[in-house]
DNA sequence: AATTAGTTGCAAATCGTTTGCAGCTGGTGT
DNA sequence: ACACCAGCTGCAAACGATTTGCAACTAATT
């Protein structure tokens, strides 16, 4: 199943469909590669006036019901993503210097064997969480040339 | 340089020795797998009155100096490993049953091209953070156990 | 339309973590 | 041994994301 109508995909799991689940699981599909849940509160009209509780709320249901999926975690502070085939599982790449998120290339879940066997017999692994961390392109070089000027 | 001292350590790293600092790495040095500030702080003998702001700030100052790394981020608490080559980084299991994490057999962060290689061209990768999430074993039996019985 | 289980908004509580500040201490030069 | 000062520490308060209690409201069902 891969809906991208709210309303749908309300239906389809069960929960019962309210103004303000629409309005944010709506936005969830329209958002791009991540969000937080103050991003989405943000990003919902204000004149709807979903309440910020309600947006957590409303994730962590998302998240039970396998709608949304939770990428990592940043600070203290979780990032989301939408879960679908238009959005596989993939790694994220996030910047020490000005703290910017970046979606690598999909690894594909399934076929990752490799990273699943890690956990022994017996596990059952739901979930896999890959976060590299360091310089991105632009800060690296932003600082390669900080440190030229320096050392003349 | 792979130090067990703490004063050595700290002396290595041209860092000012105080009581306080030497009580908090010795006691990190002989923490197992993986720990928290609060659990650190706790383990600390109460009669030195070591103030928890103390063991934050000494845990993020051993970060930056590279005597300890983060291995993950759960909700919104930080665990964090000694690091040195008897704890070479690896991936982590979280049950979502019972809580606890695991460590899991170490993937060589020097050899894993593959997992770096996901970062583009120009970044430059400081950290690999992997997480499974799912069932341990144990959860993952008594669970079957319980849906057996349900089921009768 | 009546009923009720589930949902929402609001405010307050939590929890890990950070910070401001005054007093204390380690390391250096005398 | 002494004085000095940058850097630490303890304390309490601040913070930011997230959760929760509760009374009012609403979707779904009868």
């Amino acid at each position: 199943m891969d809906l991208c109508d709210a309303r749908e995909a309300l239906k389809a799991k069960g929960l019962t469909v309210t103004e303000q689940r629409l309005a944010i699981l709506q936005k969830i599909f329209d958002m791009g590669c991540y969000f937080t849940a103050k991003e989405l509160h943000q990003a919902l009209p204000s004149e709807k006036r979903v309440d910020l509780a309600t947006v957590y709320r409303a994730v962590r249901l998302f998240e039970r019901e396998g709608l949304v999926r939770c990428v990592g975690e940043i600070g203290n502070c979780r990032y989301y993503a939408k879960a679908c085939i238009h959005n596989p599982p993939h790694a994220h790449f996030r910047c020490e210097k000005c703290g910017r998120l970046f979606c690598l290339r999909p690894f594909n879940f399934d076929d990752s064997k490799e990273l699943i066997s890690l956990a022994g017999e017996g596990f059952e692994v739901r979930r896999v969480t890959l976060m590299l961390e360091g310089l991105c392109a632009k800060c690296r070089k932003e600082q390669l040339i900080n440190h030229e000027e320096g050392g003349k």
